[in-house]
RNA sequence: GUGGCUGUAGCUUAGCGGCAAAGCACCGCUCUGUGGCAGCGGGGAUCAUGGGUUCGAAUCCCAUCAGCCACC
């Protein structure tokens, strides 16, 4: 992999980049379309790249369960396997092993919202005071155990015990085979406690350096930044990381509950990367979000949102919140396009009133054409970016 | 025609003398390194109709109507 910066903005800290890789080139900044078990969710390889995609991120932990790496490898790897030969990631599984920790013990994603209740909630895993710190040092969650050395899980398929560490995650990501994967790192929740923080980064951090010793594949291998909202913590995560000598990084943890918070922990993230190296921010963001993180310098970022929201019958039409939620029957009498200032195929082809048919209906053909209006959406609307860079309006 | 069973929210049903419930559907809201999952909140009922018994009836009794089943 090499990735060229070929306009650095001066209006903000925005860059146009190439990423290079055996598989094609990525145009940057760019949206990584999310296929997690080597699937685009209702979409053949072939649409997902009719709509623009250009990068796609599979997921170590779903391929290791099911069907195994080995299944993967024997198919000529994860490109032959899924029948995308453009350019592909694979994260290292660390994001997962918190969904089924205290992901699921707290029922809360990444971040806490500003409207959250949380902090009133009585916890399963630690004290609630008045602080919003409800997870302490050494706490561990219900249903995996973490050590030092890694995760062990029982497999939420069949029962079986199973154990993840920074060396089988870079393992099993040389079998996948993807251009670029992750360093194996822990997530921790957005109620943690500095302390928490603070040795989750250790971890990390050792794991990192596993990560780099243990791969022997010509992929490039991304460390990630981590500590969650603490300025101390994000710099000496980016240093530390900075200084291990990987081919790129990946932004991690808790982004705060605003665009403000957010272009902060960016901020501290990357100040102590090596600025020639390209920079992927994992699971960000809604349009609202996109423009505001790539004028913080991130090139690349992964987000669920464009595919699972089509599945919740969701469409976007802005950056600006703009969206109809197609379950909703008033549009069984609406004869107008999805949207009529879009030009992809669905909204010349289809009108809302059968799209809110199809979704009420729960029929997969519905999921299908939102999915592929969602990423049209997307990738254009972040190709207008890159033109803005290019012009200097960015 | 005779006998039996059943009529409770839009649908499927629970409740069988003491504040009318649930699931689905409907309406609203959540869900950023993906279950198509899930969660939260809301509106909704002359308990088939009419009479009776009772302090009190969706519940017990009688009649009527409707549906289903069995038998002449």
């Amino acid at each position: 992999m090499e990735f060229n910066i070929i306009k650095k903005s001066k209006k903000s800290r925005a860059r146009l980049g190439l990423l290079n890789t055996d598989h094609g080139v990525v145009e940057t900044p760019a949206l990584v379309t999310v296929a997690t078990q080597a699937s685009i969710k209702t979409l053949t390889s072939e649409e997902a790249e009719s709509v623009g995609s250009q990068l796609l991120i599979a997921n170590t932990f779903h391929l290791h369960l099911r069907p195994g790496e080995n299944i993967v490898k024997n198919a000529g790897g994860i490109h032959k396997f899924m029948n995308w030969n453009r350019p592909l990631m694979t994260d290292s599984g660390g994001f997962q092993v918190f969904s089924l920790g205290f992901g699921s013990d707290l029922n809360i994603g990444k971040s806490v919202k500003k409207n959250s209740n949380l902090i009133a909630m009585p916890a399963h895993a630690g004290r609630v005071g008045q602080s919003k710190e409800v997870i302490k040092e050494g706490s561990n969650p219900k249903n995996v155990k973490i050590t030092d050395d890694g995760v062990y899980f029982s497999s939420p398929i069949d029962g079986r015990k199973l154990f993840i560490g920074p060396k089988e995650s870079v393992r099993i990501q040389e079998s996948l085979g993807a251009d670029i994967i992750f360093s194996f790192d822990e997530c921790p929740p957005p109620l943690a406690s500095k302390a928490y923080i603070a040795q989750s980064l250790n971890k990390t951090n050792r794991w990192a350096e596993i990560c780099i010793k243990t791969k022997k594949s010509k992929q490039a291998l991304f460390g990630i930044v981590q500590g969650s909202r603490f300025k101390d913590l994000r710099e000496q995560s980016a240093k530390y990381t900075n200084s291990l000598g990987f081919d790129g990084f990946g932004i991690g943890g808790d982004f705060g509950k605003d665009k403000k918070e957010t272009s902060d922990i960016i901020l501290w993230s990357t100040k102590y990367l090596d600025p020639k190296k390209p920079r992927h921010m994992l699971g960000i963001g809604h349009p609202e979000d996109i423009e505001n993180v790539i004028k913080n310098g991130i090139d690349t970022f992964d987000c669920t949102v464009p595919t699972h929201y089509a599945r919740r019958g969701i469409a976007f039409l802005d950056d600006k919140g703009k969206r109809l939620d197609l379950r909703k029957s008033k549009f069984l009498k609406d004869q107008k396009p999805l949207d009529p200032k879009c030009s992809c195929n669905v909204c010349r082809s289809y009108r809302r009133s059968y799209l809110c048919h199809l979704i009420k209906a729960n029929e997969i053909t519905g999921m299908h054409l939102l999915t592929l209006h969602n990423l049209y959406f997307f990738n254009s609307y972040i190709a207008g970016i890159r033109e803005k860079i290019k012009r200097g309006t960015i």
